[in-house]
DNA sequence: ATTTGATTGTTCGGTATCGAACACAATTGC
DNA sequence: GCAATTGTGTTCGATACCGAACAATCAAAT
């Protein structure tokens, strides 16, 4: 039975604090299962809680002409959401869904103002965090640009993937196509063409990735990009 | 002449803190003049000045595949160029680029960090600057994701205007292209579709806006969305 | 087993942008 | 004044994606 003696966090973000302050967090954390599909912050609404993710993912998307919506970032245990209020905002100004179910930690917000404002290590990895997200925005809107939908829709297959540590992940063709801001059709095609490239094997809303070598590949260097920014911060953790 | 007894500071992130605080700032802060063109960091360079726009805009790039490029925010008088130091990190990942040359204060990366850590205002004032760029990033992401060139370039020609404080500015077609990430003949094209509406008059290198309104309502919604959350927030300064 | 709903596959004509290339016009330097 | 440089206008065929619509398939519920 887990719980009582667990002293690391499967959130990397919490885990990299010093021992002591992340027990002291600890009891302030409320765990909490979060499904596929719920919303935990609508677009310019209030901020409750922030959230840990353990084993969940959220996407956070932004809407243009008061419709449709474009993923700009995908946060897994790597992270936190609500960055805004580390930056003194308590509104967010995206929309942040979860894109894979799972168990996440989460505090109010109250709690996270002050224990943010007493903790230099919470801050200096939310911080950090915040830097990487923001990496991670601005490449999507250099590849939204520039790059094709197969390789879009690799990029995020790997990126998914490096976030649920597994090959296989659900998610359909339609859900897809709404991340990414294309219509279905596009999606279906591209990831055709990865199946016939034995790169990726699908069947009604499961997606297993066979080669994933060969999908790097094929997705554009904006996957390798961010992911080395993530690396380099947890190995240097600062740098400064 | 100006210069001793002026205690207001033509950057709108300055002139929000207390003036006893801008004050001993002042004596560190080296005003600078920046020219058009100028590259204030490289991608992936240490981060030696942060600099407070008076007169002068900087544009953020991101690159992709090594090799283009585009622009993924602009930043004058409302902000700061070297938001990562205020995050720990003293590495741009962003190139920085003077759009529209004239003066700026500069402060060294130790100064910076040493005021910063003392002031709470400072520290306020560039975190909510932050989270805005955070959201022009966003918004740059979803709008190159679903808006033609035309509407992107209103949308850049309004935010420069608004950053240049006139209705004219010296821009290239050619210089337009990287900025948006298209061809200069795309950049051509949408130019003389807005002429012929009468919106904008041009002469090599050199951009009149005649009908502000007009241009907005070409423009995509994003202009007007990323305007209203750096209104919103000089006016509310800070909400928390 | 049959129906129902969800998921995936395919087609159509039309538009935006691409890469490449060339012609012309205005400014600058000599 | 003339040449060189810079900036702008236009063309070509090709490609990626659009909106709309319809067909086929799978999975679960009755």
């Amino acid at each position: 039975m887990p719980g009582a003696t667990q002293l690391a966090s499967p959130n990397r973000l919490l885990d990299a604090l010093p021992r002591k302050e992340f027990r002291t967090l600890l009891e302030l954390l409320e765990p909490v299962k979060l499904a596929f599909g719920e919303i935990l912050y609508e677009s310019h609404a209030k901020i409750r809680h922030v959230y840990f993710p353990n084993d969940c993912f959220v996407s956070m998307l932004t809407t243009v002409d008061g419709g449709r919506a474009a993923e700009v970032g995908l946060i897994g245990s790597e992270g936190m959401i609500g960055v805004p209020m580390a930056l003194g905002v308590a509104v967010s100004p995206f929309r942040a869904v979860v894109q894979g179910g799972g168990m996440a930690l989460r505090l109010k917000t109250g709690a996270f103002r002050r224990k943010f404002s007493e903790s230099t290590a919470l801050k200096r990895e939310v911080f950090l965090f915040t830097h990487l997200l923001m990496i991670q925005i601005a490449q999507t809107a250099a590849c939204n640009r520039f790059h094709i939908v197969t390789q879009r829709m690799a990029r995020w297959m790997l990126m998914t993937c490096d976030r649920v540590n597994s090959d296989e992940f659900r998610i359909t063709q339609e859900f897809l196509a709404l991340m990414l801001g294309v219509r279905r059709v596009g999606v279906s095609a591209a990831m055709s063409r990865l199946r016939e490239r034995e790169l990726i094997a699908y069947r009604r809303g499961t997606v297993t990735i066979l080669d994933r070598e060969g999908l790097v590949a094929v997705a554009c260097g904006c996957y390798k990009t961010v992911k080395d920014a993530y690396i380099k911060a947890q190995t240097r953790d600062g740098d400064s």
